[in-house]
DNA sequence: AATCTAATTGCAAATAATTATCAATTAGCG
DNA sequence: CGCTAATTGATAATTATTTGCAATTAGATT
């Protein structure tokens, strides 16, 4: 019945609990950019009897229908977010974990003219801004909120 | 003798065997943007038994002395560089594995901008570019030489 | 130059993130 | 309702990197 389904389905997925439930997730605005393993943990509270190599295939599954979209933040681990409508880069606070979305038409462009002028076709791109938040209190707080 | 002692003496390490083995080989031009994994196959191409475990904790301490800058290509595997004098981006063909260095103020300011814009400080940030060289024919034969 | 000691190294075992194997289960078509 | 290819869970395997520890050594100190 939810829209979930006919986004399975487009992409060639049997509509499966674990692929739903994982949809599920990564629909809540809580869980922008989270790695497998945070699916995983959340699965768990709610008490779905999903394996973590599940996870990571339903998640690589999803990143090659395009359904999500793959992040290598600082730390190692891939984060995945919904597909956006729309291109976007991130900024990331390095202390509370904190992730703003932006988009900049200038830079986007640029990167265009610089493929160019290189010779190189340009197919995709990964730009990560990293810093602190200015306001030091509030950065406490979100990271402590976010464990 | 070489420079190199000066340069590991002005960061507090022991002038040893692999750490100066291991910048000769940072500095040679073919091996810019090495892996750990390939600086330790260069040692033993050059007959010089120097453990892996040894590579990656130079490796490390080179880029906590600001030696070297890490960076992370798609791949997995993290890229070292000998830090160079000024700050720059790359553009990486996915198909050969070329790395083209490029600079462009204008992306640099715009990064700042919307740092700044959102209230945080930028401490740094990762931007690659990647994409297939238009030129097929010398990109299959960079491909080929590069295994 | 002989001595000393903290830094360094090699090897093997340990981690962390992710993928592969494979038998058991199941979605969805006919 | 039955069939079959797709999916799943548990576990073993991989890959990249780090850590523990005993043996070695650079370089400061006699
Ligand atoms: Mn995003
Ligand atoms: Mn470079
Ligand atoms: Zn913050
Ligand atoms: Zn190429």
């Amino acid at each position: 019945m939810p829209e979930h389904n006919e986004e399975l389905k487009r992409a060639g997925l049997k509509v499966t609990l674990p692929r739903v439930k994982i949809l599920d997730i990564l629909q809540c605005p809580n869980n922008q950019h989270i790695s497998a393993e945070d699916v995983y943990k959340i699965l768990l509270e709610h008490h779905e009897e999903i394996g973590l190599a599940t996870v990571y295939r339903v998640l690589n599954q999803f990143d090659d229908a395009g359904i999500v979209t793959r992040h290598h933040f600082e730390g190692g681990k891939s984060v995945f977010e919904l597909t956006q409508k729309a291109h976007h880069d991130h900024l990331v606070c390095l202390n509370c974990g904190k992730v703003v979305e932006f988009e900049d038409d200038v830079i986007e462009q640029r990167q265009v003219d610089i493929a160019k002028r290189n010779k190189i076709k340009l197919t995709n791109h990964s730009l990560y801004l990293y810093g602190e938040c200015e306001d030091e209190i509030a950065c406490e707080k979100y990271r402590l909120d976010n464990l």
